[in-house]
DNA sequence: AGATGGTTGCCGTA
DNA sequence: TACGGCAACCATCT
């Protein structure tokens, strides 16, 4: 196929009648009604669509008829075509407000390209997963970021653009497009995570050696992890307190953040690049799943600063925010802001929010402050980016540094009890129901299920927990689950063993009446207060009139808890259990400095099991006498 | 080396 | 509602 050049009114610095189709089709949306032909290929005519109203303009090779839209006119405007192009990559930070790397390609371009790839690994159905989602991703947060996705594109196209959705694997892509469009500015937020890490250096190399300017700055967090690592020596700091004084005050926070940008440079020839619009889920493959009960939150910039709006609204509230005494059985009202989702995609700025906050606490007499306030929150995320960029294997328990070597299980049996809701303690049944179902919880209802499943009672290594919540949160956040994951285990920045939620007692103080209970386990909404919490105490009498038998209709606990464990048969004896193994896995820790090697942790399996047959045997002594 | 404090445990007591 | 005991961890600061 033959290149034509175009008149230099129309933004396509090479034409074919194939990217001029495409380019046509593209701003197809805008109302538009054009014919056009192609008299140099002996073809006059041939291309011709519907027309309304004319605008013809002369071309140097080809002749081009096109309506009077309302895209034209920052065509017509942009003059010469010799200007640069841009390309915006959007992967998290799907939003206007705030997005340095938006407003940097809007300034001093010609053109410039609003760009997302879908990573079918990320997005396409995979039928062996345990729950309707992805290979990576749950479908509830798949939802969330196609509906943040859908609330771009909007917004785009009020600034005379839109976003371009383009499939495959993503550096390629990139590529591609930054050759097939003549890309001069690649422009991305700056992103901590290896996988960006790995991914960005490959588009980098490539920018570097065509002569491509890459503009990537750091957007996601209140601080740039890498200057907070350097403060330090090179290290992160492991305590929230050293990060606080290190961290100090946002070098921005006092000066105004770009909250809008009036209008953006056209989007030129897409050539050969198949773009679409943002897929639905059926259209990309999710068809006969289940949908008994609506994920309450939608995403979305839009959604995000409406909330956003709604929670500064109540200054009292914000003001007299302390974390740990939110309640974790609040469902229908959330005890804290829901903002997560949308700040780990970007929908919401970080920033923005943190001096909404200043300014909330300029207006009341006291506040609450940080770690439990709300500015605390924001903190604590930024904390964990901070230790996660800087600490090499952050998710996982080998080869990083700051996480204890313990030998926990790897059994496949009492992780899916945990996963699927069946581990025969409510409080904990009923939350992982309303991780599946929602994609959220309150943060202390992920602490009691993260406590169980690991330190607490079934002794399960935290990173299959963590493969759980990756998957099924809409707010998972790799730098925060892992953290938070490691936390709660024991494993690194917190390390009082001892401290184990009760899965009966923790909810109980919350809610007596066992309502969270009831909405998530409608299996046991008959089932009187006094037992809800400990079903399998009911008299068979109350639980036939509940219509809820133990062991039929929902499961007795130590059923789960002896399958590790013969000797286990509670809460009680299990969280105890795990107190020993975690005193000897620390007491190895400490005296090879960190340096256990896995044989070290064998040695420990080992020793840790006679122990227990020894204890199981004496006690069946006891029984005898 | 010793002191201090640590986002959010549980239970019993007053 | 607020405490002390439980048993005793760690990172950080002095």
């Amino acid at each position: 196929m033959r290149t034509v050049h175009t008149n230099p009114l129309f933004p396509l610095q090479s034409a074919t009648p194939r990217r001029l189709t495409s380019f046509l089709i593209l701003h197809s949306q805008c109302s538009l009604a054009f014919t056009f032909s192609f008299p140099q290929f002996n073809a006059p005519n041939s291309d011709t669509f519907k027309h309304t109203e004319f605008l013809s303009l002369p071309l140097m090779r080809f002749s081009l008829t096109l309506s009077k839209t309302p895209f034209l006119a920052p065509i017509m405007a942009s003059g010469s075509v010799s200007g640069s192009a841009s390309l915006v990559w959007f992967r998290k930070g799907l939003r206007i407000h705030d997005n340095p790397a938006l407003e940097y390609a809007s300034k001093g371009s010609k053109s410039v390209y609003p760009v997302f790839v879908i990573d079918p690994h990320y997005m396409e159905p995979d039928p062996n997963a345990f729950s309707p989602g992805s290979t990576l991703a749950g479908l509830n947060r798949i939802r969330f970021l196609l509906e943040s996705l859908v609330d771009l594109d909007l917004s785009l196209k009020k600034l005379g653009s839109r976003l371009l959705i383009l499939k495959g694997e993503p550096s390629e892509v990139v590529i591609r497009c930054l050759k097939e469009w003549d890309i001069k500015k690649l422009c991305f937020e700056y992103d901590t995570e290896p996988y960006y890490q790995a991914l960005d250096k490959k588009v980098k190399d490539y920018a570097s050696t065509a002569g491509v300017e890459v503009f990537s700055p750091v957007s996601h967090t209140l601080f740039n992890p890498v200057d907070i690592i350097q403060k330090n020596g090179g290290r992160p700091a492991m305590s929230y307190q050293s990060f606080l004084k290190l961290a100090g005050q946002p070098s921005w926070a006092s000066s105004p953040l770009s909250m809008s940008i009036s209008s953006l440079p056209p989007i030129a020839d897409v050539g050969s690049c198949e773009i679409t619009e943002v897929p639905t889920v059926e259209e990309l493959g999710y068809r006969d799943y289940e949908q008994d009960e609506l994920m309450p939150f939608r995403g979305g910039e839009s959604e995000a600063l409406k909330r956003l709006r709604e929670s500064i609204s109540n200054k009292e509230w914000v003001a007299n925010f302390e974390k740990p005494k939110g309640d974790p059985s609040a469902y229908a009202k959330p005890a804290t802001t829901v903002l997560s989702p949308y700040l780990k995609f970007g929908c919401l700025s970080s920033r923005y929010f943190y001096q909404c906050l200043i300014n909330v606490y300029k207006d009341v007499k006291k506040h609450t402050s940080p770690p439990v306030s709300l500015v605390g929150q924001l903190l604590w995320r930024d904390f964990f980016y901070t230790v996660a960029f800087g600490t090499p294997n952050f998710d996982r328990m080998k080869g990083n540094r700051i996480c204890k070597q313990i030998p926990w299980n790897n059994d496949d049996e009492l992780l899916a009890a945990w996963r699927e809701a069946r581990t025969g303690y409510p409080w904990i049944d009923a939350i992982m129901v309303q991780l599946r179902k929602w994609g959220w919880m309150h943060h202390l209802a992920r602490h009691c299920v993260a406590c169980f499943l690991t330190r607490g009672d079934l002794f399960v290594h935290w990173e299959k927990g963590r493969d759980v919540f990756e998957r099924l949160l809409i707010d998972s956040d790799w730098a925060i689950n892992n953290g938070n994951w490691m936390w709660l285990s024991c494993s690194s920045f917190f390390y009082q063993y001892n401290r184990i939620y009760s899965p009966v007692s923790f909810g109980k103080k919350y809610d007596p009446n066992g309502n969270y209970i009831r909405h998530f386990l409608p299996v046991l909404k008959d089932m009187p207060k006094q037992y809800i919490y400990e079903p399998w105490t009911a008299p068979l009498s109350v639980q036939t009139q509940a219509k809820c038998i133990i062991g039929r209709d929902y499961p007795k606990p130590w059923l789960v808890i002896s399958l590790w464990s013969p000797s286990m048969v509670s809460h009680d004896s299990a969280s105890k259990e795990c107190k020993r193994k975690l005193g000897e896995a620390y007491a190895l820790n400490q005296k090879l400095n960190g340096q256990v090697s896995e044989d070290d942790l064998k040695n420990l399996r080992r020793k840790l099991e006679e122990n227990k047959e020894q204890e199981s045997g004496s006690r069946r002594q006891k029984q005898k006498l």
